[in-house]
DNA sequence: CGGGCCGTTGACTCTTGTCAATCGCGGTGG
DNA sequence: CCACCGCGATTGACAAGAGTCAACGGCCCG
């Protein structure tokens, strides 16, 4: 799907290594289906992640059912590194997605010899923990129209097009935000009457008509 | 505002740690005054930190200046590590504090000759990362009297005392929590007079009376 | 004694959540 | 081919949790 997209530069990830005969076979592919679960809560963190292509959302649920999904990994993320020896949330594909697997333990035993993918693997905590932070702040203290504007900047940006293909439902959106479906609805369509973004038909698409004024509204 | 203490408001860089032998000479210990700034947000990220005594909170503003707290660094915690060169965040002292600042390129050029330190420090930027995550779901998900709970047994466990002696004012709390200092002061009101905590007459600290009810509240 | 700061409380507002009905598309089977 | 069904999204009416604004209280400190 994402084939055709020249490996978002500005991530700067290394293709899999596969000539390179120094270095090992370090990851095996695993294709997913929408909705698959890749690990849960609690699972033995054997394996750590590469985003080949699709997206893989990682979440966390309450006992009663309310799920916050901390983030949306795209093309060239790495997730689901633990320090403890279990998986602390929960990872499914958003839509049909595939990626690397990387034995967990290889990271220690590679970190002295193969420096460069340590650091990247190091590099891609920091950059989740930075996301991490920004997100907080989103939750935290912005409304909800503040919210959806940061989000579609965010994915508009990370996609690398005006013209976002969400990968995911409103439900996602919702719990990555920290509002209801409904509230997500209703700001989604105030903006289409503000002209700042259009809805097409099928409502998995959304244009950002006019940047400027999303980036006013982000705060 | 830096309250008018008698104490010299602005203290230099101590001597490097002389204790500890077997640790090399790392960092320069710095004694902050209450709400003196360590770095702030935008700085050159020359150093990473370790709390030795006191809290440290890290915080991000919005434009208009809403802020949203991060997290209190409690002593041992390591925090300000980033990937780029500048601070994404500010830290201050909550209260009197004492830190240990370390060079950011001794990381880099002690990773490979001491990996016990380098591994502790990405140990600490794992331990922040869980933090974090654990962070947005009360962010997104949880009710106030929900993110008091949590918040009243963390800072316990942290602290290792039922008698929680809180450094931090009704303010840094909501700004921690994303609520208000109103709904913050109401909330705890509510958890007195349900038996669940003491309030003494001096507001700063909290006796945890119930723990179990807390935890029940926790969700 | 007076002022400033922090925290508490009350009255009211408002954003967002809840509950419920409806829409619209896509798939399926008659 | 078309009617039906189911699911996700939208919309509306209403409720409620939290925010806002304002007054007040207590404490520390000059």
């Amino acid at each position: 799907m994402q084939t055709a997209l020249p490996a978002p530069a500005i991530r700067g990830y290394a293709e899999p290594v596969r000539r390179a005969p120094e270095v090992k076979v370090l990851g095996a592919t695993r294709v997913l289906a929408k909705d698959e679960e890749l690990f849960g809560e609690g699972d033995r963190a054997a394996f750590f992640y590469k985003v080949v292509s699709g997206a893989i959302r990682t979440s966390k649920l309450l006992s009663d059912g309310r799920r916050q999904i901390s983030a949306f990994h795209l093309p060239g993320d790495i997730f689901g590194i633990e320090a403890g020896d279990e998986h602390r949330f929960s990872a499914e594909a958003v839509d049909e997605a595939t990626v690397i697997a990387y034995r967990r333990c290889s990271l220690e035993s590679f970190a002295s010899q193969d420096g460069a993918f340590a650091c990247q693997v190091v590099n891609a905590m920091m950059r989740s923990l930075e996301r991490a932070q920004d997100h907080m702040m989103l939750l935290g203290r912005k409304s909800a129209l503040e919210k959806i504007a940061t989000f579609l900047l965010d994915l508009a940006e990370r996609l690398g097009d005006d013209h976002v293909d969400l990968p995911m439902s409103r439900t996602d959106i919702a719990d990555h935000l920290g509002i209801t479906i409904e509230t997500v609805s209703r700001t989604l369509t105030q903006l289409e009457r503000q002209n700042i973004i259009e809805l097409p038909a099928h409502r998995r698409s959304i244009q950002l008509t006019n940047k400027a004024a999303l980036r006013r509204l982000d705060s």
